[in-house]
DNA sequence: GCTAACCTTTACGTGAACGTGAAGGTTGTG
DNA sequence: CACAACCTTCACGTTCACGTAAAGGTTAGC
């Protein structure tokens, strides 16, 4: 009777303790801790003996704190910002499911695409300064191909002309 | 004659004193005096009484750093890393101008092909990552732009039908 | 019902990246 | 040369994001 699925209730939610989470997400289980601390997120539940237990929704979560930290690298302050914004619209999105009223439904819409568009705002700002970042390296990258098939192109007939200055500009770098 | 250029001397370098300095990059003295200290930046020369002076390119380096740490989101240790590449690049371009022979040029291209390589490579990396998250934050911002749509259109055609279920889904948030 | 393997809270430790004095030397302007 | 406004080098303090150990409670298998 380890979990018999009582016959009444759903899919049976698959609970996860706070060990299995962390090998999951890659984290650790003092990671997870902190971040409950921190609020940015709560266990789906508690065991009788106060166990954290988690749920798919929460490996979401964490996943999503994860590459938001790791990728984007935002601080744990920022996530929260972000998180806050995420709560804000499941929030609407129950009031949306619970209306049919087309004003409402249109306030609630377009405090959703407010936030979304902040969030996409930091995003893109963050990928448009790295995207320079990577046109300049690139760039580093081209001439320095450059150089190399000069010399190929030298190297391809090296005897024909001993001391041809030709034209060829260094490759700075 | 408060800098009265001597005249066989160049351009006359101005270099600057590390307030103004800060003034400039927006950092505070401190940290630059810690980047000195972790070993991110010489200043190009010091005062009779061992004031630090810092040239143009010691602002461009600062510059550099504060967008790899602010846009990039790199530490400083990662940082560290990638101006080193930097230097040997710089080295390498001094041999490369030093040298005719094809075989010594070949191999510091190739050095410095390979550090620019890498660096193109981290940060495409973070780029692709960044990109991905940018991708399904507009995936939820169109779902919300949906959503507003389709009131429009039920707006526009408000009376026509009062109980025509269309199967519209829910724009999820 | 005993025990190993997990979990809990509490609390102090750590490395990175600086902030903030303290105590004294330097510079340039009147 | 006096003096305000810089600068210098210690050196300790702080915040963030956890690591790590201690002292105990819980769970699952036998």
């Amino acid at each position: 009777m380890s979990h018999a699925q009582a016959p009444s209730s759903g899919p049976a939610p698959r609970l996860l303790k706070i060990n299995e989470v962390a090998a999951e997400t890659g984290l650790t289980t003092r990671t997870i801790r902190y971040y409950e601390e921190v609020g940015l997120l709560e266990p789906a539940a508690r065991s009788e003996g106060d166990y954290r237990l988690y749920d798919a929704s929460d490996l979401d979560r964490l996943q999503f704190i994860r590459s938001l930290r790791d990728d984007a690298g935002f601080s744990l302050a920022q996530i929260g910002q972000m998180l806050e914004d995420e709560a804000a619209r499941a929030r609407n999105r129950e009031r949306l499911l619970g209306t049919t009223d087309p004003r409402e439904r249109r306030i609630y819409l377009a405090e959703g695409l407010e936030r979304v568009e902040r969030q996409i705002g930091l995003l893109e700002a963050k990928a448009a300064r790295l995207g320079s970042m990577i046109d300049e390296a690139r760039a580093r990258r081209e001439r320095i191909e450059a150089g190399i098939a000069e010399l190929d192109a030298a190297g391809a007939a090296p005897l024909a002309t001993t001391s041809s200055p030709s034209p060829t500009p260094e490759p700075a770098s």
